[in-house]
RNA sequence: GCGCCUGUAGCUCAGCUGGAUAGAGCAACGGACUUCUAAUCCGUAGGUCAGGGGUUCGAAUCCCUUCAGGCGCGCCA
């Protein structure tokens, strides 16, 4: 593997032997503009253990440190030492490897035998699936395929809202407001329409609560008419959720939500008895967290039945015994970060060396014209919705631009749905969204459509070049700002997975595709490809196909479908 | 009241675990299609990095503080 900050990292070494390698590798950095080299070592920090000014280090390392075959020149710069590449060496090493490793290149096996379990989109049943969903959907998804991409099992587990009083909630309201045929047209739309209706007329009328717990308490206790409706509202709405995964491209490997633990609590709290961690409060059973600077956590009611705290706590327990996980990963809103920390530290105190396996990746919340978005208000964004206009739009575009285009509809599906995965992924994940129909169905700069054009920009390319039999090219004929810029943001692509895993923020790897395809863009638009000279073309067509490589591994890491033809 | 998160161009956001002159896109204006897809490219304009202190050779980045917004804090998840 090619990796020219290393052996720089090497060289150095030798002429500090007092550092690491691995010390020296994270101090290098890629200096802001290409006059002042390709890496450099900014030596301020080293000034003190040397006892040397910055700018003397930086003098006398470039004066005595060997020459290398990668390296041209070695420049000190007031207390920077700056490395320019040998330009044609590293484009050949780094177009030759990305060639060589295609569908690989930018992972590294460093999850071997390593199982990753990633708790991500758990929509509640009977609810629509709207925009709040799809930010823990589409950030699950792409960090199951950072991890995959890097060598990891990964088991991806939909934690469904399959229980709980809101079930007591609407039996009430179908046995009072609805029938059978309604829902059966109508699915989660008319659920919805139930639930907005009982808090309605709960607020009216509060005996309308009691009802419910009292159907919720028929479900915990096996009432067979309770539980055949519950089934059947699961029913209608996983197969409403079946049709959204199927468009987004997400897939999961257990569907083991909230109900599957109901019958492995009654250990969690005998366990937890036995540790003598529970404690009593105003008639409800808490683990104290007091001297961890926390409030309590609740584990069960004052009526004796649990809360969801008890049910984390039981899958996490039971994920350990079933898929002996390296770490679990929990991507929920950031609302979320207290119970998480609080039910992590309930594991740790039972004595479990892995609640530091235990990760909570939370992203901010998402909001509607400056509103929160509220299910039992109404008043929600359908994500359905949302990617039936992105996919429309698309197919406006298409049509105005390149109305010859085979299986358009196709074409539409994956441009518009990754349209609106991309603006999801977008930003740093922890940041607040207030969600605009203008930048999901914004197609130009910086967005999934742009990188899916430049994409399909170089396999055109590629398919209209000749056949060729011999794969090798004359590095020396890239060396215009262009190409060499374009090459140097290739290189970069595994240290951004890299970086994308370590963080758990895809964003990283969207930002950086836009980077590439800018970077190709300008190429693309000063240096004709496919030119007479065979020798040219050869080198420069080369350069495309590594950025398709590398455009298509970004796409896939983020989950879209890297398109040929748009 | 306590705790967590956020604050960078008119708008949406980057800024790599402290580094060289703070960068993109959108919107605005002006250019580039007889030539590999113009969903593109080039140029112009746009900044007290919320305010104030501190640490440091060096701060948008770290610490303290004030302000603004968001979110949490026992019987929902």
């Amino acid at each position: 593997m090619f990796d020219v900050k290393d052996i720089i990292a090497q060289a150095i070494h030798k002429q500090l032997p007092e550092l690491s390698r691995d010390q020296i590798y994270d101090m290098l950095e890629y200096p802001p503009n290409p006059e002042m080299g390709d890496i450099a070592l900014p030596c301020f920090k080293l000034s003190k253990t040397l006892r040397k000014p910055p700018v003397q280090i930086a003098q006398e390392l470039a004066s005595n440190i060997s020459d290398m075959e990668f390296i041209d020149k070695v420049e000190p710069v007031s207390g920077y030492l700056n490395f320019f590449f040998n330009k044609p060496l590293f484009v050949e090493q780094t177009l030759k490897r990305i060639l060589e490793e295609q569908e690989r290149y930018g992972s590294q096996p460093i999850g071997q035998g390593k199982t990753i379990v990633i708790d991500y989109s758990a929509p509640n049943i009977a609810k629509p699936f709207h925009v709040g969903h799809l930010r823990s959907t589409v950030i699950g998804n792409s960090l199951r395929k950072i991890f995959e991409f890097m060598g990891y099992r990964c088991i991806g587990v939909n934690h469904l809202g399959d229980w709980g009083t809101q079930f007591g909630k609407l039996i009430v309201a179908y046995k009072l407001w609805g029938n059978k045929e309604e829902v059966e047209a109508h699915g989660i739309k008319e659920l919805m329409r139930l639930y907005v209706k009982f808090h309605e007329e709960a607020e009216k009328d509060p005996k309308l609560e009691d009802e419910a717990r009292s159907w919720f308490a028929r479900m915990e206790k096996g009432d067979s008419e309770a539980l055949e409706l519950w089934q059947w509202f699961k029913d209608i709405s996983l197969k409403e959720f079946q049709k959204v995964y199927d468009l987004l491209d997400v897939h999961f490997d257990s569907y083991a939500g909230e109900s599957f633990y109901n019958d492995k609590m009654d250990a969690v709290i005998e366990e937890l008895k036995q540790k003598n961690l529970l404690k009593e409060s105003e008639g409800a059973m808490i683990v104290d967290l007091e001297e961890y600077g926390m409030p309590p956590c609740m584990i069960l009611k004052k009526d004796g039945s649990s809360l969801y705290a008890t049910r984390d706590i039981a899958a996490a327990i039971y994920r350990k015994k079933a898929y002996d996980f390296h770490k679990c990963i929990y991507v929920t809103g950031a609302a979320q970060s207290l119970h998480f920390q609080q039910w992590f530290k309930v594991i740790e105190l039972m004595g479990y060396e892995w609640a530091k396996d235990l990760i909570h990746v939370p992203f901010g919340l998402v909001s509607l014209g400056g509103e929160k978005l509220s299910t039992r208000k109404g008043k929600v964004v359908l994500l359905e919705d949302i990617l039936s206009e992105a996919i429309k739009k698309t197919l406006e575009i298409i049509e105005s631009k390149n109305p010859d285009l085979e299986n358009k509809e196709e074409v539409a599906r994956y441009m518009g749905v990754g349209a609106v995965i991309f603006s999801d992924l977008y930003s740093n994940r922890i940041k607040d969204v207030s969600f605009s129909w203008d930048e999901v169905l914004n197609f130009d700069g910086e967005t999934g459509p742009y990188v899916q054009y430049t994409h399909a920009r170089c396999c055109s390319v590629i398919r209209k070049a000749p056949e060729q039999e011999d794969s090798s090219f004359n590095p020396c004929l890239l060396q215009t700002k262009e190409e060499y810029q374009l090459c140097k943001t290739l290189y970069q692509f595994p240290e951004k997975v890299m970086m994308a895993l370590t963080q758990l923020e895809p964003s990283i790897i969207t930002r950086y595709l836009v980077d590439v395809a800018q970077d190709f863009n300008r190429f693309y638009h000063e240096h004709p490809i496919l030119v007479d000279d065979q020798q040219l073309r050869t080198a420069r067509l080369a350069l495309v196909k590594a950025t398709r490589i590398t455009l298509a591994n970004g796409l896939k890491l983020i989950g879209l479908k890297p398109l040929e033809r748009v």
